[in-house]
RNA sequence: GGCUCCGUUGUCUAGAGGCCUAGGACGCCGCCCUCUCAAGGCGGAAACACGGGUUCGAAUCCCGUCGGAGCUGCCA
């Protein structure tokens, strides 16, 4: 039978970093396998209706190249793959199950249940719905059907024995029934089936061989087993996967504004970056290899080295493997991606960019990093003198003040303004008057760039910032030294 | 509270009784390179939650304790 394996996550406007990786895993194994990989809507809460919210979790997936077989956008044998316009689908299923006594309806008022949960944990107790309607007659229901009285209907769990099943990941697991099971409701009052029930219907009618989902369903999977069991339907294979956390105690969140795949893409991380480090909280291949394509994760990913314990989510590792697929990016890739963020400050200063690329590729961890980086290109900062004490390049604003006399009268001079006649001319000078190359070159590159820290050189930066504007940066400086 | 799961350095992990004086990676610290910051090279500190067993031998098996998480919705 060959595998299929589904990702079916609710729109709500955002893609969970959680859910991503849950993604994922269930397109590496159905590539692995050579099965297919569908992509499904839950939707069947309308309350939490999002518009748009469809078109975040395509743009996510294509944008991370997770691509599906079947799905609401591409179709399928098993459409609409979409759960609200499947909504008139679910309730002959349940129906079944009521004729089978798996299940009954329900004309308890949410209120009403409230009250007897109310009275229930007052006593101390824990509440369950406690199969008042189960008890109701044919004919009772049909009255009460036929009087327009809203209902539900609920599954009729079991209430002893207990229910065991094979996880892949988390080994064998019982759960008595007493605890496990509860009356779920299978239909809604307005009609549309509970995600418990959806699921159940669509894994099987879609021909899900392989669900993949978070370890909150561990506990619950014997509920879903319970109504697989009662159509007669084969259960699927069960690989529960680890929540990734914020810390040990908090699940990634959108409180903290760091759980969205937008929140990374818009600061500038690569998606390849972050699918490559997702991977890995929570699997390994085995090896000690670290970087994969996609590709490559296909080839390498096997169902039986996913993790039991959760994982927590290292930005800064993030960070690394996000640095580390900078500094491989083809040279021109990285210029095309860090024009923008160089546009923000530097947008009609005449700046190199091809240049100032190859200089900041080694230094870009991540792209929003950028502006600050190269904005004292744009205009020189009000720096603190104290910027040309440097006790390691024996400089301080006295040497500066007759460093940066030396080197004024060269800079002038020179009819070739590229970084290597800079050099030359330069170098020759500070050889010549038997100085440190620190002594002066520290002190050229402050005056010139007026921050500590450059993406390059004294001569890098006077070549970017062209003849005037370094001349003229470098007249600040004198005056300012030699009024101090 | 009940049920269930989890527990190796700060973090992700390797480890399926002797290969472990516990390996790798990020981060951290130091050194080298160097006009700064990165990158790169070299080195370092840092873990088997605790307590009992079983065994010639335990990070690995068993029990308990503690800690954390999940479920306990007409949310998914």
């Amino acid at each position: 039978m060959p595998v299929r394996t589904r990702f079916a996550p609710s729109p709500t406007g955002f893609m969970h970093l959680g859910g991503l990786r849950t993604a994922l895993y269930n397109y590496l194994y159905a590539r692995r396998c050579g099965g297919q990989f569908i992509l499904r809507i839950e939707d069947t809460d309308q309350e939490r209706f999002v518009p748009g919210a469809t078109e975040v979790i395509y743009d996510t997936l294509k944008g991370c190249g997770l691509t599906w077989d079947e799905g609401p956008d591409v179709g399928g044998p098993c459409g609409p793959y979409i759960q609200s316009e499947r909504k008139d689908l679910y309730l002959p299923y349940a129906q079944q199950l009521v004729e089978s006594g798996h299940a009954y309806y329900c004309f308890c008022s949410k209120e009403e249940i409230d009250e007897r949960r109310a009275a229930v944990e007052a006593a101390g107790g824990t509440w369950k719905y406690d199969k008042h309607c189960l008890h109701l007659s044919k004919e009772e229901v049909q009255e009460k059907l036929a009087a327009g009285i809203p209902w539900t209907i609920r599954m009729n769990a079991p209430t002893e024995g207990e229910t065991s099943y094979h996880d892949t990941v988390f080994g064998d697991m019982t759960f008595p029934n007493a605890e496990a099971m509860d009356d779920m409701v299978l239909i809604k009052q307005d009609g549309m089936p509970t995600y418990n029930f959806a699921n159940v219907i669509d894994d099987h009618l879609m021909g899900i061989t392989h669900v993949m989902r978070g370890m909150e369903y561990l506990s619950s999977t014997p509920r879903y087993n319970f109504l697989y069991e009662a159509f007669g339907w084969e259960v699927p294979t069960y690989v529960h996967l680890t929540t990734v956390m914020r810390d040990a105690q908090h699940k990634l969140s959108k409180r903290d504004g760091d759980a969205y795949y937008s929140d990374f893409v818009d600061k500038g991380y690569l998606p390849e970056a972050l699918l490559n480090y997702l991977a890995l909280v929570g699997w390994n291949p085995g090896d000690e290899r670290e970087f994969f394509t996609l590709p490559e994760l296909v080839e390498a990913f096997d169902i039986h080295r996913l993790n039991k314990s959760p994982g927590i989510f290292d930005v800064q590792k993030l960070t690394w493997f996000n640095a580390e697929y900078i500094r491989r990016m083809d040279p021109e890739k990285y210029l095309e991606a860090a024009a923008p963020w160089f546009d923000r400050v530097l947008a009609g200063k005449g700046i190199d960019y091809a240049r100032l690329a190859e200089l900041t590729q080694s230094r870009t961890e991540v792209f929003n990093q950028l502006p600050d980086m190269v904005a004292f290109l744009a205009e020189l900062p009000d720096y603190d003198l104290e910027l040309y004490t440097h006790k390691k390049m024996k400089t301080n604003p006295e040497v500066a003040l007759s460093s940066l006399k030396l080197v004024r009268p060269v800079l002038e001079g020179l009819t070739d303004w590229s970084e290597a006649s800079l050099h030359d001319a330069v170098m020759a000078a500070i050889q010549e008057a038997g100085l440190k190359n620190g002594a002066v070159l520290w002190p050229l590159r402050i005056a010139i760039a007026g921050v500590a820290n450059t993406p390059g050189g004294a001569f890098e930066i006077a070549a970017l910032l062209g003849r005037e504007e370094t001349l003229r940066r470098l007249d600040i400086g004198l005056r300012r030294l030699e009024n101090a």
